[in-house]
RNA sequence: GAGCCCGUGGUCUAGUGGUUAAGACGUCAGCCUUACACGCUGAAUAUCCCCAGUUCAAAUCUGGGCGGGCUCACCA
């Protein structure tokens, strides 16, 4: 029997019935065709957020119907473990400690998160085979990751060089341009004067004085009038170093004085400048921020030397004036602190020359929607250097090399997992002892290769059935990083694409169109949802959350309206399991034969709809069909034959009702899992679960007779006739006149006297007008 | 500055050549109707951002403009 109310419980109920009966394991049938889900590891913060929610549920609803569907559906679920947020809670708690030690911390704290953010995942009704779980962590995941590296290293993908990286100074450590921010602030545009040979002064604008050390050539803009007569000359910089002049089209004329000096690795720029011109390298920032090879300078941190070598211009009347300036600056997304470009010994992965294979594979693979592959397209065409893929951090995958300090040979680990401090020792052909990398990887050097760890890579017996991978869900923000190394990294080491499809979501926004924030406050968690509203209502709100790739304000308002519909679902069943007793076919009515026709254009509709991923018009059609079509006329339709009709009235009923019912809970299975678990073990008294039965499918069409679009349309004005006369709608009424174009037969007639309560009904030829008479 | 996406009742969305422009929330009126008042029956509310063009026909296609979002680049 089913309870007043669905709730919460009954959910937990089922959530467990699967844990316990493993009802989504993943077993390989012969002759079922494969669907593999490449799930994205979600980063073990401890929470699951809106974002993973709506994402999650999309392709946990893929999963769940191909199921259905007869598939072979591997759907596992990673962990990405490895990160610098990790690495400050675990310092903030423990302080800093040795390597192997911290990084043990490290492991002991993410296992805690992935249990947190599993049991979300549970609550929220997901549905992977959790025996196929990976943790980039893992001992075993190095390993691969490592390998992958070695063999690209063998096809010389993979190369340890100097060069200008982004630097993060507080952490010490090299970034990526994908690490990276912008932030908008307020600085000072500093003017100072240089002199000429002949004592001229010439005013430079800079927001960065303290760079003023590494300054090595001063330029303008070609053919300017203020300053073409310095060409080739030199020029005094304010700290009283010769410096050469000379022209560059980069410059902007009409910013500050239109002369600037040029420093090494001020940014970007500068770099291009010192490449073009071939200019001397001064290194003045080493690896903490502090200054360096500054003489007066040096071990100051960057804003301490700004402060003294400002404060040094003004005293001696070098500083002219100081304007406000907004500035964009780069920072480290993880610390927010300003990034520098420094040149360092770093690891490198050849993606610049290999842009145009990975934009090839990417046009093999199918992106949902379309435009998705503009984001990547648009990336690989701006790559400029190739991929820094080490780290200076302790948390992350050992790179497994060796070098020699004094030639620069680089071996491979030989014993993988590779960790250094475990390294055996290696000399090198020179004679020399080898260093064993201390640097660990990017994390997006794990997590690029989850379709080959999933697919059991690089086996190639196990690889067979599950790569490429069917299916990868993902972001639209990280096409440039994830699905971009991904289709690299699958392409360098099986020269195949990863996936064939990728489904892309946009962001979860607070209601108000905003990014959520904790610092604005207005952060919705799954967490407190559960608390107001069951799994399949959240689930439901997801599947109602709009079209692919967009980004979109979170809606109490649907979360409410699905709810509602859940609750509506339930005592439409109550209502039917109240009324239970023999079913059997004889004969069908029309209107029964019209909503069980409205059924199977149901069943075409929402199969058309999952198999494009349109959830949204999915949900939106099982929504209107139930609620309107089935409770509120046909339920309507047939209550007087429930309540009044013969033995055998009643069976035909019941056979329509359960009919409905069934294909319906089976449609909404993959969206609400729990409901139609429910539903299905209650009313019809099955053993196995709902979320693996066969996908509905037409058993029989039904001719639609024309009169009942007639008959609706007269019910429609029977009640808005008894609305407007403030009756009930269960109101006798004594006569209805009716003029219609067509004819409407002796059923059917019966059927509105009946339905719409009226003593009389008279049928004259007209133009449609309904008169009634109380 | 560049690329992409978008602009539809008060709000959020659906609709991509012919619809009475659909739904939810909200608003208003009525109905405690033997499943459901977390309900039911109705009602009001839209120059489909603006301008021009293509077409028998444009919310839908093309061009231009205005506005918003995302991504990238950029100011020494």
């Amino acid at each position: 029997m089913l309870g007043t109310r669905y709730n919460n419980e009954i959910e937990e109920k089922w959530q467990d019935y699967w844990q316990e009966h493993q009802t989504y394991q993943f077993t390989e049938h012969e002759g079922k065709p494969y669907y593999t889900i490449d799930t994205p590891p979600p980063f073990t913060s401890g929470e699951l957020h809106m974002g993973h929610v709506l994402s999650y549920s999309y392709f946990d609803f893929a999963a769940r119907y191909k199921r259905m569907r007869g598939y072979n559906v591997y759907y596992p679920q990673g962990w990405d473990t490895q990160g610098f947020p990790t690495e400050v809670r675990v310092e903030k708690k423990y302080g800093r400690l040795p390597p192997a030690e911290f990084r043990q911390r490290c492991v002991e704290w993410t296992e805690k998160m992935i249990e947190s953010m599993k049991d979300a995942m549970v609550k929220m009704g997901f549905s992977p085979d959790w025996n196929y779980q990976y943790r980039t962590m893992d001992p075993s995941y190095h390993e691969k990751v490592q390998f992958s590296l070695i063999e690209m290293y063998k096809k010389d993908m993979i190369y340890r060089g100097k060069h200008p990286v982004y630097w993060c100074p507080k952490c010490g450590s090299a970034l990526a341009k994908t690490d990276t921010d912008d932030v908008e602030r307020d600085t000072f545009l500093n003017y100072i004067y240089f002199t000429d040979e002949e004592g001229i002064k010439y005013e430079i604008a800079t927001t960065r004085p303290e760079l003023m050390p590494a300054c090595v050539a001063v330029i303008y803009y070609p053919g300017d009038e203020r300053y073409k007569h310095l060409e080739g000359k030199q020029i005094i910089t304010a700290l009283g170093k010769k410096v050469p002049v000379f022209s560059d089209k980069d410059v902007l004329k009409d910013f500050g004085t239109g002369l600037l000096m040029v420093c090494t690795f001020g940014d970007k720029q500068d770099v291009i400048w010192v490449n073009r011109h071939n200019l001397p390298v001064i290194e003045v920032i080493d690896k903490y921020g502090r200054m360096k090879n500054t003489l007066d300078f040096d071990g100051l941190k960057l804003r301490e030397a700004k402060e003294k070598i400002l404060a040094l211009f003004e005293e001696n009347g070098k500083l002219v004036k100081k304007e406000k300036l907004s500035q964009v600056v780069k920072v480290h997304d993880r610390c927010k602190t300003p990034i520098e470009l420094m040149t360092s010994m770093q690891w490198f992965a050849n993606v610049k020359e290999n842009a145009l294979k990975i934009k090839e594979n990417a046009k093999k693979i199918k992106w949902i929607p379309e435009f998705g592959i503009n984001y990547l397209n648009d990336w690989a065409d701006s790559v400029e250097w190739d991929w820094v893929i080490s780290r200076q951090r302790v948390f992350g995958t050992p790179i497994p090399f060796y070098y020699c300090e004094k030639c620069g040979k680089i071996e491979p680990a030989k014993k993988l997992p590779f960790y250094p401090e475990k390294a055996e020792e290696k000399s090198c052909s020179c004679g020399e002892k080898m260093t064993p990398e201390s640097s660990t990887c990017d994390c997006w050097v794990d997590s690029s290769i989850t379709p080959l760890i999933v697919s059991g890579w690089p086996d190639k017996e196990k690889m067979k059935n599950l790569y490429p991978a069917t299916l990868r869900p993902q972001g639209v923000e990280i096409i440039r990083t994830w699905a971009f190394y991904t289709i690299y990294r699958s392409y360098a080491l099986t020269g195949d694409i990863p996936f064939r499809e990728v489904l892309l979501n946009g962001n979860v926004l607070a209601p108000d169109g905003k990014k959520m924030s904790k610092s604005i406050g207005n952060v919705i968690s799954p967490k407190d949802l559960l608390k107001q509203y069951p799994t399949d209502a959240i689930r439901q709100w997801a599947a109602m959350s709009g079209a692919m790739a967009k980004d979109r304000p979170f809606s109490y308002e649907d979360l409410k309206y699905s709810k509602s519909f859940l609750t509506k679902v339930w005592n439409a069943s109550r209502f039917i399991e109240m009324n239970k007793g023999e079913i059997k076919k004889r004969k069908l009515r029309k209107v029964d034969q019209w909503i069980l026709q409205e059924t199977n254009n149901t069943i075409k509709e929402v199969t058309d709809f999952l198999e494009r991923y349109e959830f949204h018009h999915a949900i939106r059609k099982l929504q209107s069909f139930f609620w309107s079509d089935f409770c509120d006329d046909y339920l309507e339709y047939v209550k007087y034959r429930i309540y009044e009709g013969s033995e055998e009235e009643k069976a035909d009923v019941r056979y329509v009702l359960f009919k409905v019912l069934e294909n319906f809970i089976k449609l909404m299975a993959p969206i609400t899992p729990h409901l139609s678990e429910e539903l299905w073990s209650v009313l019809f008294e099955k053993k196995e679960s709902i979320n693996l039965c066969s996908w509905p499918i037409v058993e029989e069409e039904y001719e639609v007779d024309m009169g009942i679009e007639f008959m609706r349309r007269i019910i429609k004005q029977v009640r808005q006739y008894k609305a407007a006369n403030q009756l009930p709608q269960n109101a006798q009424l004594q006569f209805l006149e009716v003029f219609l174009e067509d004819s409407v037969d002796e059923e059917l007639q019966q059927e509105i006297k009946r339905i719409a309560k009226l003593e009389r009904i008279e049928l004259k030829k007209g133009e449609f007008q309904v008169n009634c008479t109380q």
